[in-house]
DNA sequence: CGCGACGTTGATTTGCCTCAACGATTGTGG
DNA sequence: CCACAATCGTTGAGGCAAATCAACGTCGCG
């Protein structure tokens, strides 16, 4: 379960045994059964999230109650409201878990004791962070730029195979359609994967 | 002017006089008039970008030519294509300016160099990028979930003073909708500001 | 096996777009 | 510094993409 994480920081920086011990032990484990909610939007967000199995959706809800997914997290992916964990205030994002999942969690005083005793890490989050940025960046600039059948491509191209494991409706939640349209637009253009 | 960009640093990290001087010595200074171009869809980004003074927007054009804007830069901001920009990709992007513009440039090259030689900007544009994530992310969030009218109060709120300055045409392009529409929108909600 | 959630399909509505024409503002050269 | 051109903003008419609403078929889980 560990060789997972470790995997995912070795692709940033290189750490010694000690260095990966340290970082092991400032982990926290939890299993979230599926629609087990791991975030309630109003809640403060204690932790960065590792997923190692299953899948994670973080999602707003509008006025209406409807739900908006800013984004989804199966294996190897990051997730947390980084505004909320960061500053402590009230999130305005819930996650929830989409499958049976297992998360790593770090929490805010656990990250910045590994900032401090690892700077490497400091790099890691660097990097993170920044593809984080640039995977946003993109998305904003597809929202605005493309029509629907292409976000729709693109979303394909991001979670590969998340397609068949997960319910329409969010991938339409995702797209920023409704699950209705996004029904019309498979059958328009035969999809099936 | 340095002045400017050295307060920004300051914002997140504590650097001496000589780590600031060697900072200083890897930017490039670049004036641009308005509307003059600082990067075009198709090259490649070869800088990060602090503005000093004037705007900067960042847009990709679609198929049918229509510009749609990913962010403003206004003074104390910094913009960049970063896929193109860490990748050495063609961007999907272009930068130009809105107004008489002067910005501080560093390159690939010298912001390794930087984080070599000064390792604590790791933290620094750690905590840059970790912001410009944030920001994304509630922009995503946004998109998706609220009606035109309020995103363009946020439009408002991110950018102070930003409205008055610059063509309401390219704040209709940053909100995903035509100039046409904006203008409704205004009138609907006697907007002044 | 039965119930509830999900997906599909069709009819109707709506938010925003396009097109076009007209006023306002900006900027540039004489 | 004014005049005129070019760009930008406004307003109205008509159109389209996607939403809503509703009814029905289907799947998965207890």
């Amino acid at each position: 379960m560990d060789a997972f994480i470790l995997d995912n920081i070795a692709l940033h920086i290189d750490i010694d045994k000690d260095e990966a011990n340290l970082f092991l032990s400032l982990l926290e484990h939890k299993s979230l059964k599926s629609k087990e909610s791991l975030l309630q939007q109003g809640n403060v967000c204690r932790s960065i999230n590792f997923v190692v199995k299953g899948c994670l959706r973080m999602y707003t809800s509008d006025e209406n109650g409807k739900e908006h997914i800013v984004m989804f997290a199966p294996e190897n992916w990051w997730c947390t409201d980084l505004f909320s964990f960061h500053t402590s205030s009230l999130s305005t994002h819930s996650i929830e878990a989409l499958e049976n999942t297992v998360v790593a969690q770090l929490t805010h005083q656990n990250l910045e004791k590994l900032y401090i005793k690892v700077p490497k890490f400091e790099r890691f989050f660097r990097v993170l962070f920044q593809n984080g940025f640039i995977m946003y960046q993109n998305r904003i600039s597809s929202e605005l730029a493309l029509p629907t059948d292409q976000k729709y491509k693109i979303f394909k191209k991001l979670y590969p195979g998340l397609n068949k494991r997960i319910a329409q409706k969010h991938i339409a939640a995702y797209l920023g359609i409704t699950p209705v349209f996004l029904s019309m637009l498979r059958k328009k253009y035969n999809d099936i994967n």
